[in-house]
DNA sequence: ATTTTGCCTATTGTTGACAATCTGCAATCA
DNA sequence: TGATTGCAGATTGTCAACAATAGGCAAAAT
C-alpha cells in the first residue's frame, strides 16, 4: 500500500509554515545574519517571511528549546550569546563524545568511510597551504560531524549537531589565528591514522586530545592578556 | 537597583501560559497519565487547562524539541514511544556520560556530596529490604541525578535529564525483576566507594558497568524469548 | 538640576474565528 | 459481496483582532 511517494508530496507533508520559519530563522542565525544578542521582533518576522505571527511565535518556541533564542517574558526574544564558561562546558562535552566516537571508529569504521574521511583531511590540507581559512572552518566542521554520524548513534549525532550549533554562537572563538591552521590539520591527519590502524585507545585519545587542544586555544584567546607589569589578579572562582 | 524580588514577582515573571502548560503536559506525560502513543488533542487540553489553543500548540512545539512528543501535520501530536534501538542507543550514550561523571567525581567530589550520596544508597538498600520497588526506582532516578549534576557541568547535566525523560517513554523498561535490585543496590555501593576511593578509572567504570548492565536486562527483557525448540534467526541487522 | 510621575507607543500575550485537511461511514456501483 | 465514491464531523493550520505589559519621553515636583 505504501507507494513510494512523490518528492513534492513528502516535502508539502513535512513542511508547515513553523517549520519553514524555525529553519529559515536557525540559517539566519547560525550563518551570522542575526548576530548574538539581537533582538527578534515577532511581527518584524512575521511580516519579512510572509505569514502571521503564529508560526513565528512557535518557531521561536522550538529555538529556545535548541537554545539558539532566549526569551524574556513580555521582554521579547534574543539571539543567545553564549558566554565563556558555557562554551567550556561544551568542548568538555565534546571531548568526551568525540573521544567515544575515535574509540568506535577504530572498531567499525569500514573502508569507504575511511575513503570518505581521508578525503576531506587531504581537502583540508590543500585549504590550508591555500591559506583558505574559511573553507577550512567548513570542511572541520564536515569531518566531524561526519566522524560523529559514523559511530551510528542516531541519538549521539543529533546531540552533538545541537553542541556544535550553539558553540557557534560563541562568535569570539572564529578569529582563530592562521597560522594554527596547519597543527588542526595535523591533529586530524592523525586522528584518521589512528582510527584506521584499528586501535581504540589510540583513536580515542587523539580524537580527546584535539578537542581539548581546541578548547585551551579558544580559552587563551578569551582570557584578558595579563597587562605586562600590572599584573591582575586571577579570578579565584 | 537590583532589589531581592519577592518570590511571587518572580514567578509571574517567568511563568507564561505557555510554560504552565508546557510543564503540565510534561508532568503527565511523566508520570505516565498520558502513554505512549496517547493522542494529544489541542482543543481538548486547551479546554481542560482553561486556555485557547495557541499557548497549547507552543507547548506542544517545545515538548516536540524535547523529544517527548511527534508530529504529524494535519493529524496531530502523539506521545512518543521510543523504540527498542533507541532505548538502546540512549543507554550507550548514559554509558559514556556517566563513566564520565564517574571519572570527574573520583578527583573532586566533596565530602558533604559523598554524604548525600551514601544517605541515598543507604535509602536505597532500605527500599530493596522492603521490597518496594517503586521507592527504589525514584530513589535510584534521584541518585543518577544527582552525581551527575555533582560533576558540574550544567550543559551535560540538562542533556542527561532530558534523556533520562525519553527513557521513561520505553515504558516496558519498567517491569524489572524484584528479584534484581539487590544486584543494582550493591552496583550503587560499589560505585560510591569507586568515587570516593579517588581512583578515576575504578569509578569511571563502576559507572560505566552499571549503565551497561542495565541495558542488557532490559535488552532481555525485550527480546522475544526464542521458542524452546522453533529457533528464530536473529536479526542480523 | 535631579527625581518623580504620568502618558504614549511599540511589542508581546492571548484569544476566537475561519480555512484546510483528515477520518469514518454510508450510499453507490461493478 | 466487495470496492469506490462522496459526504459529514472532527481536528489541525493559519490568521487577525484585542488585551496587557514594558520602555521612553516630557511635564511636574522637589
Amino acid at each position: 500500500m505504501n507507494a513510494v511517494l512523490h518528492p513534492t508530496i513528502a516535502l508539502l507533508q513535512s513542511s508547515s509554515l513553523t517549520s519553514v520559519v524555525q529553519q529559515e530563522i536557525e540559517r539566519r542565525i547560525l550563518q551570522g545574519e542575526l548576530a548574538p544578542g539581537a533582538k527578534l521582533i515577532e511581527a518584524a518576522l512575521a511580516l519579512a517571511l510572509g505569514v502571521s505571527r503564529g508560526p513565528v511565535r512557535e518557531a521561536f518556541r522550538m529555538l529556545e528549546e535548541a537554545g539558539l533564542v532566549r526569551q524574556e517574558k513580555n521582554r521579547g526574544v534574543f539571539v543567545r550569546s553564549i558566554p565563556l564558561d558555557e562554551a567550556m562546558e561544551i568542548f568538555d562535552l565534546r571531548a568526551m563524545m568525540d573521544e567515544a566516537v575515535g574509540r568506535c571508529l577504530a572498531q567499525a569504521v569500514t573502508p569507504e568511510q575511511l575513503r570518505q574521511v581521508r578525503g576531506m583531511v587531504e581537502a583540508m590540507e590543500k585549504a590550508v597551504k591555500a591559506g583558505d581559512a574559511d573553507s577550512y572552518h567548513l570542511l572541520n566542521l564536515d569531518f566531524h560531524d561526519k566522524l560523529v554520524a559514523f559511530a551510528g548513534n542516531r541519538k549521539l549525532t543529533s546531540i552533538y549537531r545541537r553542541l556544535i550549533n550553539e558553540l557557534s554562537l560563541f562568535r569570539r572563538m572564529n578569529l582563530a589565528d592562521a597560522k594554527l591552521l596547519p597543527i588542526s590539520a595535523g591533529e586530524h591527519r592523525a586522528i584518521v591514522k589512528a582510527i584506521a590502524s584499528g586501535d581504540p585507545d589510540a583513536a580515542g585519545q587523539a580524537m580527546r586530545q584535539h578537542v581539548l587542544d581546541s578548547k585551551n586555544r579558544t580559552l587563551r584567546n578569551n582570557t584578558p592578556q595579563l597587562p605586562k607589569r600590572a599584573a591582575k589578579k586571577a579570578l579565584h572562582a
